[in-house]
Parts: C-alpha cells; structure tokens; sequence
DNA sequence: GGCCGATATGACAACGTTGTCAACTAGGTT
DNA sequence: AACCTAGTTGACAACGTTGTCATATCGGCC
C-alpha cells in the first residue's frame, strides 16, 4: 500500500496515521518510555507503514546538544592507499560512536582545502581530521576559532591550532638515508614532491642532514623535487641515470616516486645494482624481489589514534595542544641493501 | 579581536553587528544583489568579523530545493585501494557540484550496511552509492520508495531498486579460467569469499562453467571458499599444495586470495611453477617477477560513472532503471602464463 | 466526596534559515 | 501636488524537530 511516493513523511504525518500528537510520536521515536504501550504500539505501526526517518538536520536545530555526530576527514586524495587507510582507521573508530565521516581529497591544493573546510563547516561537522596543505590555514584557523575541534593528521600545521598524529618522519628519513651511506653508497638520489608539503622538506631536510653528517657533498643533480606524478619521477630517474657520475642509490620520499624509480631500473635492468629505500611502503613491498626496503608507516593506526584524539576532544578535554608523534623503524627488504659496484 | 569562542554566530548575531534585519543579512549571503552596496559592505565585514557561516540544515528546512549537496558512498572497505579508488572516481564528480561524500565501510554485512543506510537517510543524503551487500535490501528498499535514488557499484542487488555500474565480472573470470586451461592446466584452484556475494558467486560459477566447458571434472578439495583474510587465503593454498594430487595453477577470484596465494609460492619458492590468475589488480602487479597476470578493472572510471549516473537522476532523469556494464580485459603479465609441468 | 500524586498526553514556542508580502524611499511623470 | 514605479528593507510565518509547561485521567488515601 503506497501512500506519498515523494515527499518524505515528518511527525506530522505520523501523528495523523496514527490519530495522537506530534509530540507523542516524537517520544515514541527518542523511546523516552512515557507512553502507553497501546499507543506506542500504534505510532510505531504508523511509522512502519510511512517508511518515517528522523531528520536529523531538525533534530539538532531545537535540540540542546548540537552535535551532528559527523566528522570532517580531509587528505590529499582517497584513492592513495596510504590516505584510504588512514580513512578507514578513522572511521572504525567513528562508527563505534554512531559518527559518520565526510571525506574529500584537497589534492594538496590550498584553495581547495579551504572550500572543503567551507563545506564541511556549513555542514557543521563536529570535528575535523585534516592532512594539511600549505602555508595558509585559512578558514581553519576561524574554526578553530569557533570552537570546531581540529586533529592534524600526518604533517604539522603552521600554528598549532589543534591536536596533531603523524609518524616520527625526521628519524625515519634520516635512518633510511644512513642506511644506505652505511652500505657504502656516495651517490645518493632524492625524490620528492612539492617542498611546501612540510612532511617532504622534512624529509629532505633529513637527507640533507644524513649527508652533511657522513661528509659528502650535496649534488643538486642528484636532487628531484616537485615530481608530483609516477611519470615524472620515472623521467627525473633516468636523467640522473644519463648522468656522467650517476647515482647508485635512490631515496624516494613518497610512494609515487619509489614506483616511478621501480619501474625504470626494472627496465634497464638495474633492480639488482641500484640501492632503493623508499619512505613509503607499498601494499605487496615484500612481494617484489628484491623486496622493497622502506619505513614502513601504519596508516590504519595514525587514523584511529586521531579520531579517539578527537573524540577526547569533543568529550570535553580542553587541555592544550598535543602532538602525538608514532616511531617507525627500517625495514629491509632487499632493495636498501644492494651495495655500490666499485668503478 | 575575540567575540564569542563558544557559539556560533547566526543571522541574527551578524543582523545585530550591521544593525540591520536578518532578512537583509541573508540577501548579502545568499549574493541575491538586491541590497545596497553600502549595506551590503556592513554586513560583509560583520560577517568577517564574527566568522559566520551559513547553516546548510536549517537553510534546508525552510528553502524549497530539498537538497544537502550530501551523497552517502558505501563500500566494503574504505582501506582497500579497489573500494577507495571508486570513491575518488565519485568524489571527483561531486566535487564539481559541490558535492561532498559521505563514506561508510560495511564490511560486507548486512546487519551493518543497513544501519549505514538508516543514519545517511536521517542525514538526508540527496541520493546512495552503494557496494550491495546480502540478499536482503533492507533499508534501501525503504529509501528507494521514498524516491532517494541509489547506484549499485561492483555488484548487483537483488530487486532492480536502483541503477547498477559494475564491471563484465562473468566475462572476466571466464577468460581467466579458460586462459589457465588453454596452457595446459587441468587442476585449477579457486579461491574466493563468501557466496552470499553476488560477484563471489558469479566467478565462482564462470570457474565451473569453464571447467565444464573443458569437460574437466570439479574437485572440491581444490574450491577455497569463505577466506576473508590474506592469511585464510594463504593456509588455504598451503593445505591444497599437500594434496597427492595439488593444483598447477589457481584462479583468485579477489585480491586478498591473490597476495596470500602469491606470499605462499614465494615462501616455497613455487612462484615459477604454479600458475596465477587474479581477478583484481595490485597497484604494482607489473612489478613483481614474473608479473601478476590480473583481469583488472577500472575502479576510478566504476566510480565516476556511479556518481555520473547518480547526478542525472537528481536532475531529474526517470527513465527506467539501468544498468552499465564495462568491459574488462585479460592482462598477461606473467604468472598466468606458467604451464603446467608434465610428470 | 474531595484531594493528592503519578502517569500520560498535547499545545506551543523556539532552533536558524528562507519565502512572502508589506512598507518605505527616491525620483520621475502627469 | 498627486501619483506611479523601481529599488530597498524588514516583519512575520514556516520548515521538522524538541524543550517547557499545562492539562487530563486515574487510583488511592484521608
């Protein structure tokens, strides 16, 4: 028996169903138990017949709390695994609380982050996850403001103005490159994307440091940032392969540029004689062989870790900003311990 | 200068901070271009002043459109790369109309999926994309009817409630199977979850229909069913490669089958020996020695044309329902081209 | 019989916003 | 001078819900 195909029902047309008042379907609804069992029985007849769900939007405007039980999850993009599991590591723990999460991808793009964030406040998200991008918080720092409570996720923000989860990424980048001078290799490659990323001037910062430490020269040759795309890490590893004093060992600060690195040694056949240690691990890095070497990050953990930070916070800790900083140790796995060939 | 760090501003805050009526302060935000530019300049800067933004909910309530430019996403497993792929693909074509994703994982059960259903309907999500779980719709069924309109993704659903975009799954593992049986193989393993998943059971069948074809005998001992973790997936090939009799080849029917198949013959060394198709993809199946050989699917291109299909109905398309198959290929990259040993 | 308290129910305002409509102003026309 | 029009502005109701408070009913007690 179909009633209004189109329209959703409200209280109003639950309570005509069902012959009582608004006001009794909506006890019925919240189950506060003061009703009759009769017309409980009645209404909830009613509410099976209508197909009636609760509007929330409303419920929250005239109700005292004014949680919309939804959190807002920004990274770079969803679909890189690394991102995906930090999602569902957030989300895992949202869902143990009845919170939904809106997630987007601000592709490392300010502008974008910042109407995102317009979105998700107009929306009003009870608290945001964010990996954040650029030198400008922008409309962040006004929710902030507001009293939105805000975890950064996986990188610093410029001022801190909320809770930060991220990896130990200093130590990490240092460890993979004194891995590798420890092995002997002098010529060093860095692969990196933009350095306003504040994750990857860390990490090269540390590559810098690693360098300066064992006394060998920086070579800004051997030097690729901004290389956003699998394409163009590839094309900056063969240029340097051309070089007349090529590099015999690649530090990839990101996933796209170890694949990118994988794939042209493979093709000329320099799996076995180029070192690799790649900041990132991939999916199946214990599958290749050599297996890829890398410091490897728990993504899924960094996920859950922010959102109970969050929750924390929107159970009433005021407490000051803390940053939550995860260790994170080498890996080796074959690629990181190919020694340099004399001559 | 500070104002109120608590509550957010409204209407009626910024109205009082202009002197002017709560009317005019929403012409102002709603850009209608119908208040003086010199009033329009006082509300602009009351608005800066005390960070308002417009509340999306209580907008809803009362403005004709219905909308909340909010779609609801609900796959499997927001951490696996194939599902979070697919959501990019969506997000990528909401974001053009300013529309933001809600994403729930379902984990595969139904108890749980409906739960996700209910709290996006009392979101009032504009419309679902949905990886069906189950036999019963639960739910959705309710939402259909109250004309919220839902994709399926990946799979179809039971009662045709909705448009469905999925890849040619059947097609797919046929030419799998049949591409390991034209080697030569004639004990061919499958692995895959539960039945009670639509794809599951349609590889399943293709697989049979193959061997049948071959006129090749099942044997059960070589059918891996119900295996949701790589480690299942794994003990599982360990105890079909003790049988007196153990396969030559296997056809995974979904990728944690094929990393925990590819972990075991690397372990014993088999990975030159034992044949492997997988259904799914790995990010970087071309890098593995000898490469995955996969019937891999486009889950960006799965998700955009979900979204696409979503959006048309919201504009208003009623045609009947539809569904969009795309087409997969066999990608041979190496392991599905082991052939058996003789002897 | 009148009164009490407990229980059950409903009338009404309010949340923050937009749609409707009325009122005011300024400038031009008759 | 009276009138009209266009351009601004604001008062008020309404969206679907919950909080507050009043009212109705009933059984038991003095």
């Amino acid at each position: 028996m179909h009633r209004s195909p189109r329209r959703r029902p409200t209280l109003n047309d639950v309570a005509a169903e069902a012959g009582t008042s608004i006001k009794t379907v909506s006890r019925v609804v919240n189950r506060e138990g003061t009703v009759s069992s009769e017309l409980t029985a009645r209404v909830e007849e009613a509410i099976d017949a209508l197909g009636y769900e609760r509007d929330d939007a409303a419920r929250r405007l005239r109700s005292r709390s004014p949680r919309t039980d939804t959190l807002g999850l920004i990274v770079f993009n969803l679909g890189n695994p690394f991102y995906a599991s930090i999602a569902e590591g957030a989300e895992s723990v949202a869902s143990e609380r009845g919170t939904l999460l809106i997630t987007a991808s601000s592709y490392a793009r300010p502008a974008r982050q910042d109407s995102i964030v317009r979105m998700m406040a107009s929306r009003r998200v009870d608290g945001l996850l964010v990996v954040p991008v650029g030198s400008d918080l922008g409309a962040l720092e006004r929710e902030a403001e507001l009293g939105t409570p805000i975890v950064f996720v996986d990188d610093m923000p410029d001022k801190p103005i909320g809770d930060v989860v991220l990896s130990d990424h200093r130590t990490a980048a240092l460890s993979a490159v004194e891995h590798l001078l420890s092995s002997g290799h002098e010529r060093v490659a860095f692969l990196g994307t933009m350095a306003s990323v504040h994750v990857m001037s860390e990490r090269h910062a540390a590559y810098e440091e690693a360098l300066g430490k064992a006394g060998i020269p920086l070579d800004q040759g051997l030097v690729g940032m901004g290389l956003i795309t699998i394409d163009a890490a590839s094309e900056a590893v063969e240029r340097m392969l051309e070089l007349p004093n090529p590099p015999t060992a690649v530090f990839s600060a990101y996933i796209a540029g170890t694949i990118g690195a994988l794939r042209v040694l493979r093709q000329r056949n320099l799996q076995d004689r180029v070192a690799l240690v790649s900041s990132d691990d991939l999916v199946v890095g214990d599958l290749l062989s050599p297996g890829l070497t890398s410091t490897p990050q728990d993504p899924h953990e960094i996920g859950r870790r922010a959102a109970e930070r969050l929750f924390q916070r929107l159970d009433g800790d005021e407490s000051p900003t803390r940053t939550v900083v995860l260790p994170v140790a080498l890996a080796p796995r074959g690629t990181g311990e190919i020694r340099p060939r004399s001559g």
